[in-house]
DNA sequence: TAGCTTTTGAGAGTTACTGTCAGAAGACAG
DNA sequence: CTGTCTTCTGACAGTAACTCTCAAAAGCTA
Protein backbone atom coordinates (compact mmCIF):
# COMPACT_ATOMS: atom_id res chain seq x y z
CA UNK A 1 0.00 0.00 0.00
CA UNK A 2 3.11 2.15 -0.09
CA UNK A 3 2.29 3.76 3.52
CA UNK A 4 3.33 6.90 2.85
CA UNK A 5 3.59 10.74 3.88
CA UNK A 6 0.26 13.03 3.00
CA UNK A 7 0.67 14.71 -0.27
CA UNK A 8 1.32 18.70 -0.49
CA UNK A 9 -1.75 18.76 1.86
CA UNK A 10 -3.62 21.79 1.30
CA UNK A 11 -5.05 22.25 4.17
CA UNK A 12 -5.26 18.79 5.66
CA UNK A 13 -6.92 15.82 4.85
CA UNK A 14 -7.29 13.21 1.66
CA UNK A 15 -8.91 14.72 -1.21
CA UNK A 16 -11.37 12.24 -1.39
CA UNK A 17 -12.64 13.88 2.56
CA UNK A 18 -12.30 17.31 1.01
CA UNK A 19 -14.02 17.07 -2.32
CA UNK A 20 -17.23 15.90 0.08
CA UNK A 21 -16.52 18.41 2.52
CA UNK A 22 -18.42 21.23 1.45
CA UNK A 23 -18.44 24.99 0.77
CA UNK A 24 -14.61 25.57 -0.28
CA UNK A 25 -13.76 29.08 -1.78
CA UNK A 26 -13.48 28.90 -5.73
CA UNK A 27 -9.46 28.99 -5.28
CA UNK A 28 -9.80 26.13 -3.36
CA UNK A 29 -11.87 24.28 -5.72
CA UNK A 30 -9.64 25.25 -8.71
CA UNK A 31 -6.70 23.49 -6.88
CA UNK A 32 -8.15 20.21 -6.18
CA UNK A 33 -9.47 20.33 -9.78
CA UNK A 34 -5.89 21.24 -10.90
CA UNK A 35 -5.02 18.34 -8.67
CA UNK A 36 -6.79 16.01 -9.81
CA UNK A 37 -6.11 16.75 -13.27
CA UNK A 38 -2.40 16.31 -12.84
CA UNK A 39 -2.84 13.48 -11.89
CA UNK A 40 -5.26 12.08 -14.17
CA UNK A 41 -3.54 13.05 -16.93
CA UNK A 42 -0.18 11.33 -15.56
CA UNK A 43 -2.20 7.93 -14.89
CA UNK A 44 -3.40 8.21 -18.43
CA UNK A 45 -0.12 8.79 -20.10
CA UNK A 46 1.65 6.23 -17.65
CA UNK A 47 -0.62 3.56 -18.71
CA UNK A 48 -0.27 4.40 -22.77
CA UNK A 49 3.60 5.29 -22.40
CA UNK A 50 4.98 3.73 -19.05
CA UNK A 51 5.95 5.62 -16.27
CA UNK A 52 9.94 6.41 -17.60
CA UNK A 53 9.24 7.60 -21.57
CA UNK A 54 6.57 9.82 -19.79
CA UNK A 55 8.15 13.33 -19.23
CA UNK A 56 6.59 15.97 -16.59
CA UNK A 57 6.61 18.10 -19.74
CA UNK A 58 4.07 15.49 -21.33
CA UNK A 59 2.39 15.87 -18.34
CA UNK A 60 1.98 19.40 -17.41
CA UNK A 61 1.14 19.44 -21.29
CA UNK A 62 -1.80 17.16 -21.17
CA UNK A 63 -3.03 18.67 -17.84
CA UNK A 64 -2.89 22.11 -19.41
CA UNK A 65 -0.72 23.85 -16.86
CA UNK A 66 2.83 24.86 -17.13
CA UNK A 67 5.65 22.24 -16.03
CA UNK A 68 5.93 25.12 -13.16
CA UNK A 69 2.79 24.83 -11.30
CA UNK A 70 2.72 20.60 -11.92
CA UNK A 71 6.08 21.43 -9.63
CA UNK A 72 3.80 23.45 -7.33
CA UNK A 73 1.44 20.47 -6.78
CA UNK A 74 4.15 17.42 -6.66
CA UNK A 75 7.25 18.20 -5.48
CA UNK A 76 8.87 14.86 -7.92
CA UNK A 77 7.09 13.00 -10.13
CA UNK A 78 7.33 9.95 -7.57
CA UNK A 79 4.83 11.93 -5.41
CA UNK A 80 2.03 11.54 -7.90
CA UNK A 81 2.02 7.92 -7.31
CA UNK A 82 3.25 7.79 -3.63
CA UNK A 83 1.58 10.04 -2.12
CA UNK A 84 -1.40 8.24 0.03
CA UNK A 85 -3.50 9.48 3.38
CA UNK A 86 -2.49 5.76 4.77
CA UNK A 87 -0.74 6.73 7.77
CA UNK A 88 -2.83 9.24 9.63
CA UNK A 89 -5.69 6.33 9.73
CA UNK A 90 -3.15 3.67 10.58
CA UNK A 91 -2.01 5.90 13.93
CA UNK A 92 -5.49 6.40 14.69
CA UNK A 93 -6.28 3.06 14.22
CA UNK A 94 -3.80 2.23 16.01
CA UNK A 95 -4.19 4.80 18.95
CA UNK A 96 -7.95 2.95 19.22
CA UNK A 97 -6.92 -0.61 20.20
CA UNK A 98 -6.99 -1.91 23.49
CA UNK A 99 -4.16 -1.40 25.71
CA UNK A 100 -3.58 -5.37 26.93
CA UNK A 101 -4.03 -6.18 23.35
CA UNK A 102 -0.52 -8.17 22.13
CA UNK A 103 1.34 -5.81 20.25
CA UNK A 104 1.70 -8.14 16.37
CA UNK A 105 -2.20 -8.20 16.75
CA UNK A 106 -2.94 -4.37 17.34
CA UNK A 107 -0.62 -3.14 14.72
CA UNK A 108 -2.11 -6.05 12.28
CA UNK A 109 -5.58 -5.02 13.34
CA UNK A 110 -4.20 -1.11 12.81
CA UNK A 111 -2.71 -1.71 8.93
CA UNK A 112 -5.83 -3.69 7.83
CA UNK A 113 -8.79 -1.30 9.02
CA UNK A 114 -7.38 1.50 7.10
CA UNK A 115 -6.82 -0.96 3.88
CA UNK A 116 -10.31 -1.61 4.00
CA UNK A 117 -11.56 1.56 3.89
CA UNK A 118 -9.17 2.52 1.04
CA UNK A 119 -9.83 -0.73 -1.25
CA UNK A 120 -13.41 -0.20 -1.05
CA UNK A 121 -13.21 2.90 -2.69
CA UNK A 122 -9.94 3.06 -4.50
CA UNK A 123 -9.02 -0.61 -5.15
CA UNK A 124 -8.51 0.21 -9.33
CA UNK A 125 -5.93 2.58 -8.24
CA UNK A 126 -4.71 0.64 -5.51
CA UNK A 127 -4.02 -1.92 -8.11
CA UNK A 128 -2.47 -0.02 -10.41
CA UNK A 129 -0.39 2.02 -7.95
CA UNK A 130 1.05 -1.82 -7.00
CA UNK A 131 1.92 -2.50 -10.38
CA UNK A 132 4.01 0.58 -10.96
CA UNK A 133 5.14 -0.22 -7.51
CA UNK A 134 6.70 -3.38 -9.15
CA UNK A 135 7.75 -2.83 -12.41
CA UNK A 136 9.38 0.82 -11.63
CA UNK A 137 12.30 0.50 -9.20
CA UNK A 138 12.03 4.61 -8.71
CA UNK A 139 8.70 4.44 -7.59
CA UNK A 140 9.47 1.54 -5.59
CA UNK A 141 12.65 2.99 -3.84
CA UNK A 142 10.57 5.62 -2.80
CA UNK A 143 7.77 3.74 -1.54
CA UNK A 144 10.24 1.86 0.39
CA UNK A 145 11.66 4.84 2.15
CA UNK A 146 7.82 5.81 3.57
CA UNK A 147 7.80 2.68 4.61
CA UNK A 148 10.31 3.70 6.84
CA UNK A 149 9.14 6.91 7.50
CA UNK A 150 5.38 4.81 8.20
CA UNK A 151 7.85 2.37 10.98
CA UNK A 152 9.47 5.28 12.81
CA UNK A 153 6.00 6.55 13.33
CA UNK A 154 4.81 3.63 13.97
CA UNK A 155 7.80 2.81 17.06
CA UNK A 156 6.91 5.73 18.67
CA UNK A 157 3.24 5.14 19.29
CA UNK A 158 4.05 1.60 20.23
CA UNK A 159 6.32 3.38 22.77
CA UNK A 160 4.15 5.72 24.21
CA UNK A 161 2.40 2.33 24.89
CA UNK A 162 4.54 0.08 26.03
CA UNK A 163 6.95 2.46 27.61
CA UNK A 164 9.82 0.59 25.80
CA UNK A 165 12.28 2.85 23.98
CA UNK A 166 11.00 4.29 20.59
CA UNK A 167 14.91 3.88 18.75
CA UNK A 168 15.56 0.54 20.83
CA UNK A 169 16.35 -2.30 18.89
CA UNK A 170 13.01 -4.49 20.59
CA UNK A 171 10.42 -2.36 19.22
CA UNK A 172 12.10 -0.94 15.99
CA UNK A 173 13.10 -4.82 14.78
CA UNK A 174 8.78 -5.56 15.60
CA UNK A 175 8.10 -2.88 14.05
CA UNK A 176 10.04 -3.58 10.56
CA UNK A 177 9.02 -7.28 10.29
CA UNK A 178 5.73 -6.33 10.84
CA UNK A 179 5.77 -3.85 8.28
CA UNK A 180 7.87 -5.71 5.95
CA UNK A 181 5.51 -9.02 5.97
CA UNK A 182 2.47 -6.47 5.25
CA UNK A 183 4.39 -4.96 2.40
CA UNK A 184 5.20 -8.36 1.32
CA UNK A 185 1.70 -9.27 1.74
CA UNK A 186 -0.04 -6.82 0.18
CA UNK A 187 1.96 -7.25 -2.69
CA UNK A 188 1.56 -10.96 -3.42
CA UNK A 189 -2.54 -9.89 -3.21
CA UNK A 190 -1.88 -7.02 -5.72
CA UNK A 191 -0.06 -9.83 -8.11
CA UNK A 192 -3.00 -12.10 -8.05
CA UNK A 193 -5.08 -8.83 -9.13
CA UNK A 194 -6.79 -8.29 -5.76
CA UNK A 195 -9.07 -11.25 -5.65
CA UNK A 196 -7.94 -12.51 -1.65
CA UNK A 197 -8.97 -11.56 1.20
CA UNK A 198 -6.12 -9.17 2.16
CA UNK A 199 -6.98 -9.40 5.70
CA UNK A 200 -6.94 -13.29 5.77
CA UNK A 201 -3.59 -13.41 3.90
CA UNK A 202 -1.95 -11.21 6.17
CA UNK A 203 -3.23 -12.83 9.33
CA UNK A 204 -1.48 -15.78 7.31
CA UNK A 205 1.69 -14.38 6.54
CA UNK A 206 2.17 -13.32 10.26
CA UNK A 207 1.20 -16.49 11.78
CA UNK A 208 3.63 -18.52 9.26
CA UNK A 209 6.37 -16.26 10.10
CA UNK A 210 5.85 -16.69 13.85
CA UNK A 211 5.60 -20.05 13.24
CA UNK A 212 8.71 -20.27 11.32
CA UNK A 213 11.27 -17.46 13.90
CA UNK A 214 9.65 -19.44 17.37
CA UNK A 215 11.38 -22.61 15.80
CA UNK B 1 24.98 -3.56 5.19
CA UNK B 2 23.09 -2.97 1.89
CA UNK B 3 22.85 -6.27 1.03
CA UNK B 4 23.24 -5.23 -2.86
CA UNK B 5 24.61 -6.61 -6.19
CA UNK B 6 28.16 -6.61 -6.69
CA UNK B 7 29.69 -3.82 -8.99
CA UNK B 8 30.26 -3.28 -12.21
CA UNK B 9 31.96 -6.45 -11.98
CA UNK B 10 34.97 -6.30 -14.68
CA UNK B 11 35.81 -9.76 -15.39
CA UNK B 12 34.25 -11.09 -11.96
CA UNK B 13 34.67 -11.07 -8.19
CA UNK B 14 35.40 -8.44 -5.55
CA UNK B 15 38.16 -5.83 -5.78
CA UNK B 16 39.93 -7.10 -3.27
CA UNK B 17 40.49 -10.94 -4.53
CA UNK B 18 40.88 -8.93 -7.83
CA UNK B 19 44.06 -7.05 -6.10
CA UNK B 20 45.67 -10.07 -4.37
CA UNK B 21 45.17 -12.57 -7.68
CA UNK B 22 48.21 -11.39 -9.24
CA UNK B 23 49.72 -10.96 -12.74
CA UNK B 24 46.71 -8.79 -14.21
CA UNK B 25 47.77 -7.33 -17.36
CA UNK B 26 48.73 -3.30 -17.44
CA UNK B 27 45.23 -2.57 -19.02
CA UNK B 28 43.30 -4.49 -15.82
CA UNK B 29 45.55 -2.81 -13.93
CA UNK B 30 44.95 0.38 -14.94
CA UNK B 31 40.71 0.04 -14.70
CA UNK B 32 41.19 -1.25 -11.02
CA UNK B 33 43.44 2.12 -9.93
CA UNK B 34 40.66 4.37 -11.67
CA UNK B 35 38.32 2.37 -10.16
CA UNK B 36 40.03 3.04 -6.79
CA UNK B 37 40.57 6.48 -7.64
CA UNK B 38 37.19 7.63 -8.17
CA UNK B 39 35.77 6.01 -5.10
CA UNK B 40 38.41 7.48 -3.18
CA UNK B 41 38.19 10.95 -4.26
CA UNK B 42 34.61 10.93 -3.93
CA UNK B 43 34.79 9.54 -0.07
CA UNK B 44 36.77 12.37 0.85
CA UNK B 45 34.45 15.03 -1.08
CA UNK B 46 31.80 13.32 0.61
CA UNK B 47 33.34 13.38 3.96
CA UNK B 48 34.13 17.54 3.50
CA UNK B 49 31.08 18.30 1.63
CA UNK B 50 28.44 15.70 2.25
CA UNK B 51 27.12 13.33 -0.65
CA UNK B 52 24.46 15.91 -2.31
CA UNK B 53 26.52 18.84 -1.94
CA UNK B 54 29.35 16.90 -3.89
CA UNK B 55 29.14 16.36 -7.88
CA UNK B 56 29.97 14.02 -9.99
CA UNK B 57 31.87 16.63 -12.01
CA UNK B 58 33.86 17.47 -8.72
CA UNK B 59 34.54 13.41 -8.09
CA UNK B 60 35.59 13.52 -11.36
CA UNK B 61 38.09 16.30 -11.58
CA UNK B 62 39.41 15.12 -8.24
CA UNK B 63 40.05 11.86 -9.40
CA UNK B 64 41.74 13.16 -12.40
CA UNK B 65 38.94 11.79 -14.87
CA UNK B 66 36.59 13.34 -17.24
CA UNK B 67 32.54 13.18 -16.57
CA UNK B 68 32.16 10.46 -18.98
CA UNK B 69 34.36 8.13 -17.59
CA UNK B 70 33.55 8.48 -14.20
CA UNK B 71 29.63 6.83 -15.64
CA UNK B 72 31.87 3.77 -17.33
CA UNK B 73 33.26 2.90 -13.98
CA UNK B 74 30.07 3.92 -11.85
CA UNK B 75 26.60 3.62 -13.33
CA UNK B 76 25.29 6.51 -11.15
CA UNK B 77 26.45 8.18 -8.35
CA UNK B 78 24.59 6.03 -5.66
CA UNK B 79 26.39 3.12 -6.60
CA UNK B 80 29.91 4.40 -5.36
CA UNK B 81 28.33 3.77 -2.03
CA UNK B 82 26.19 0.69 -2.77
CA UNK B 83 27.86 -1.72 -4.61
CA UNK B 84 29.25 -4.32 -2.64
CA UNK B 85 29.98 -8.19 -2.72
CA UNK B 86 27.45 -9.21 0.25
CA UNK B 87 25.51 -11.18 -1.72
CA UNK B 88 27.29 -14.24 -3.04
CA UNK B 89 28.97 -14.76 0.02
CA UNK B 90 25.21 -15.03 1.72
CA UNK B 91 24.28 -17.55 -1.23
CA UNK B 92 27.07 -19.72 -0.14
CA UNK B 93 26.54 -18.99 3.31
CA UNK B 94 23.28 -20.00 3.07
CA UNK B 95 24.01 -23.00 0.82
CA UNK B 96 26.76 -24.34 3.29
CA UNK B 97 23.83 -24.84 5.95
CA UNK B 98 23.07 -28.19 7.20
CA UNK B 99 19.68 -29.60 5.83
CA UNK B 100 17.53 -30.10 8.78
CA UNK B 101 18.36 -26.60 10.56
CA UNK B 102 15.14 -24.81 10.87
CA UNK B 103 15.00 -22.20 8.06
CA UNK B 104 15.42 -18.85 10.14
CA UNK B 105 18.59 -20.31 11.50
CA UNK B 106 19.88 -20.82 8.42
CA UNK B 107 19.78 -17.14 7.08
CA UNK B 108 20.52 -15.63 10.53
CA UNK B 109 23.92 -17.73 10.09
CA UNK B 110 24.18 -17.25 6.36
CA UNK B 111 24.01 -13.51 6.78
CA UNK B 112 26.35 -13.18 9.71
CA UNK B 113 28.93 -15.40 8.81
CA UNK B 114 29.63 -13.03 6.14
CA UNK B 115 29.05 -10.10 7.93
CA UNK B 116 31.70 -10.82 10.34
CA UNK B 117 33.91 -11.17 7.33
CA UNK B 118 33.29 -8.08 6.13
CA UNK B 119 33.71 -6.09 9.40
CA UNK B 120 37.06 -7.46 9.73
CA UNK B 121 38.24 -6.05 6.72
CA UNK B 122 36.72 -3.24 6.09
CA UNK B 123 34.81 -1.61 9.43
CA UNK B 124 35.19 1.70 9.09
CA UNK B 125 34.11 1.69 5.49
CA UNK B 126 30.96 0.27 6.26
CA UNK B 127 30.46 2.60 9.28
CA UNK B 128 30.54 5.26 7.05
CA UNK B 129 28.11 3.57 4.55
CA UNK B 130 25.44 3.15 7.08
CA UNK B 131 26.06 6.86 8.24
CA UNK B 132 25.07 7.98 4.59
CA UNK B 133 22.55 5.43 4.70
CA UNK B 134 20.58 7.25 7.35
CA UNK B 135 21.45 10.59 6.61
CA UNK B 136 20.80 10.04 2.32
CA UNK B 137 17.36 9.72 1.23
CA UNK B 138 18.63 8.73 -2.04
CA UNK B 139 21.05 6.24 -0.75
CA UNK B 140 18.35 4.49 1.48
CA UNK B 141 16.02 4.29 -1.04
CA UNK B 142 18.66 2.15 -3.52
CA UNK B 143 20.41 0.51 -0.52
CA UNK B 144 16.33 -0.81 -0.07
CA UNK B 145 15.75 -1.90 -3.33
CA UNK B 146 19.08 -3.48 -3.58
CA UNK B 147 17.76 -5.34 -0.08
CA UNK B 148 14.56 -6.58 -2.08
CA UNK B 149 16.71 -7.81 -4.51
CA UNK B 150 18.97 -10.22 -1.94
CA UNK B 151 15.77 -11.30 -0.70
CA UNK B 152 14.64 -13.03 -4.09
CA UNK B 153 17.56 -14.72 -4.32
CA UNK B 154 17.47 -15.73 -0.68
CA UNK B 155 13.83 -17.02 -1.91
CA UNK B 156 15.11 -19.06 -4.65
CA UNK B 157 17.82 -20.78 -2.57
CA UNK B 158 15.51 -21.44 0.13
CA UNK B 159 12.71 -22.89 -2.53
CA UNK B 160 15.22 -25.28 -3.38
CA UNK B 161 16.12 -26.17 -0.11
CA UNK B 162 12.38 -26.82 1.28
CA UNK B 163 10.45 -27.42 -1.77
CA UNK B 164 8.43 -24.77 -1.37
CA UNK B 165 7.28 -22.10 -4.33
CA UNK B 166 10.07 -19.18 -4.46
CA UNK B 167 7.01 -16.21 -5.03
CA UNK B 168 4.63 -18.26 -2.43
CA UNK B 169 3.45 -16.01 0.89
CA UNK B 170 5.05 -18.36 3.12
CA UNK B 171 8.35 -18.16 2.14
CA UNK B 172 8.59 -14.20 0.67
CA UNK B 173 7.32 -12.98 3.80
CA UNK B 174 9.76 -15.10 6.18
CA UNK B 175 12.26 -13.73 4.20
CA UNK B 176 11.27 -10.04 4.44
CA UNK B 177 10.87 -10.32 8.29
CA UNK B 178 14.22 -11.85 8.35
CA UNK B 179 15.71 -9.15 6.27
CA UNK B 180 14.05 -6.47 7.90
CA UNK B 181 15.13 -7.32 11.13
CA UNK B 182 18.43 -7.65 10.24
CA UNK B 183 19.01 -4.42 8.54
CA UNK B 184 17.52 -2.89 11.47
CA UNK B 185 19.73 -4.81 13.34
CA UNK B 186 22.98 -3.23 11.23
CA UNK B 187 21.37 0.25 11.39
CA UNK B 188 21.35 0.13 15.32
CA UNK B 189 24.64 -1.24 15.63
CA UNK B 190 26.18 1.18 13.00
CA UNK B 191 24.21 4.01 15.20
CA UNK B 192 25.98 3.17 18.34
CA UNK B 193 29.80 3.05 16.66
CA UNK B 194 29.38 -0.65 15.85
CA UNK B 195 30.60 -1.11 19.51
CA UNK B 196 28.53 -4.51 20.13
CA UNK B 197 28.53 -7.97 18.90
CA UNK B 198 26.27 -7.70 16.02
CA UNK B 199 25.72 -11.65 15.85
CA UNK B 200 24.73 -11.51 19.61
CA UNK B 201 22.55 -8.38 18.94
CA UNK B 202 20.86 -9.98 15.65
CA UNK B 203 19.89 -13.33 17.93
CA UNK B 204 18.85 -10.93 19.94
CA UNK B 205 16.32 -8.94 17.38
CA UNK B 206 14.99 -12.12 15.90
CA UNK B 207 14.30 -14.04 19.39
CA UNK B 208 12.19 -11.01 20.33
CA UNK B 209 10.36 -10.62 17.59
CA UNK B 210 9.51 -14.42 17.22
CA UNK B 211 8.46 -13.85 20.52
CA UNK B 212 6.34 -10.76 19.71
CA UNK B 213 4.88 -12.52 16.83
CA UNK B 214 3.87 -15.96 18.95
CA UNK B 215 1.73 -14.17 21.33
C1' DT C 1 56.70 -2.23 -35.92
C1' DA C 2 51.82 -2.73 -37.64
C1' DG C 3 47.17 -3.66 -36.92
C1' DC C 4 43.34 -4.66 -33.78
C1' DT C 5 40.70 -3.82 -29.56
C1' DT C 6 39.66 -1.35 -25.56
C1' DT C 7 39.56 2.85 -22.99
C1' DT C 8 39.25 7.67 -22.78
C1' DG C 9 37.72 12.57 -23.22
C1' DA C 10 35.10 16.06 -25.57
C1' DG C 11 30.83 17.69 -26.59
C1' DA C 12 26.00 17.90 -27.35
C1' DG C 13 21.50 16.55 -25.69
C1' DT C 14 17.71 15.06 -22.33
C1' DT C 15 15.16 15.27 -18.06
C1' DA C 16 14.04 16.20 -13.37
C1' DC C 17 14.08 19.76 -10.56
C1' DT C 18 14.97 24.90 -8.35
C1' DG C 19 14.50 29.80 -8.03
C1' DT C 20 12.93 34.30 -9.52
C1' DC C 21 9.72 37.51 -11.17
C1' DA C 22 5.88 39.82 -13.29
C1' DG C 23 1.17 39.46 -14.33
C1' DA C 24 -3.51 37.23 -13.69
C1' DA C 25 -7.09 35.96 -10.71
C1' DG C 26 -9.68 34.98 -6.33
C1' DA C 27 -10.76 37.20 -1.68
C1' DC C 28 -12.29 40.90 0.90
C1' DA C 29 -13.30 45.80 2.79
C1' DG C 30 -15.61 49.71 2.12
C1' DC D 1 -18.52 47.27 -7.74
C1' DT D 2 -14.08 49.14 -6.92
C1' DG D 3 -9.55 49.13 -5.12
C1' DT D 4 -6.34 46.63 -2.45
C1' DC D 5 -4.19 42.58 -0.81
C1' DT D 6 -2.94 37.83 -1.23
C1' DT D 7 -2.31 33.78 -3.71
C1' DC D 8 -1.63 31.25 -7.97
C1' DT D 9 0.34 30.91 -12.39
C1' DG D 10 3.50 30.81 -16.43
C1' DA D 11 7.84 32.21 -18.54
C1' DC D 12 12.53 31.86 -18.13
C1' DA D 13 17.07 30.81 -16.69
C1' DG D 14 19.90 27.64 -14.34
C1' DT D 15 21.80 23.12 -12.25
C1' DA D 16 23.02 18.29 -12.03
C1' DA D 17 22.62 13.53 -13.24
C1' DC D 18 22.72 10.90 -16.81
C1' DT D 19 23.08 9.20 -22.13
C1' DC D 20 25.09 8.95 -26.78
C1' DT D 21 28.35 9.55 -30.30
C1' DC D 22 32.77 9.92 -32.18
C1' DA D 23 37.60 10.49 -32.74
C1' DA D 24 42.03 10.18 -30.43
C1' DA D 25 44.98 7.66 -27.22
C1' DA D 26 46.75 3.58 -25.15
C1' DG D 27 47.35 -1.31 -24.30
C1' DC D 28 47.61 -5.83 -26.66
C1' DT D 29 49.19 -9.34 -30.25
C1' DA D 30 51.64 -11.08 -33.95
Amino acid sequence: MTPGNSPTRTPAGSELEELLAAPLGLRERKKLKTRRAIRSAAFGLFRDQGYEATTVDQIAAAADVSPSTFFRYFPTKEDLVISDDYDPLMESGLRARPAGEPLVASVREAMVGPLRQILAAERDEVLLRMQLYREVPAIRARALVEMQRSSAMMCELLAERTGLPADGLELRALVAAVMAVSSETVQFWAERGGEADLADLLADAIGSVGRSFAQ
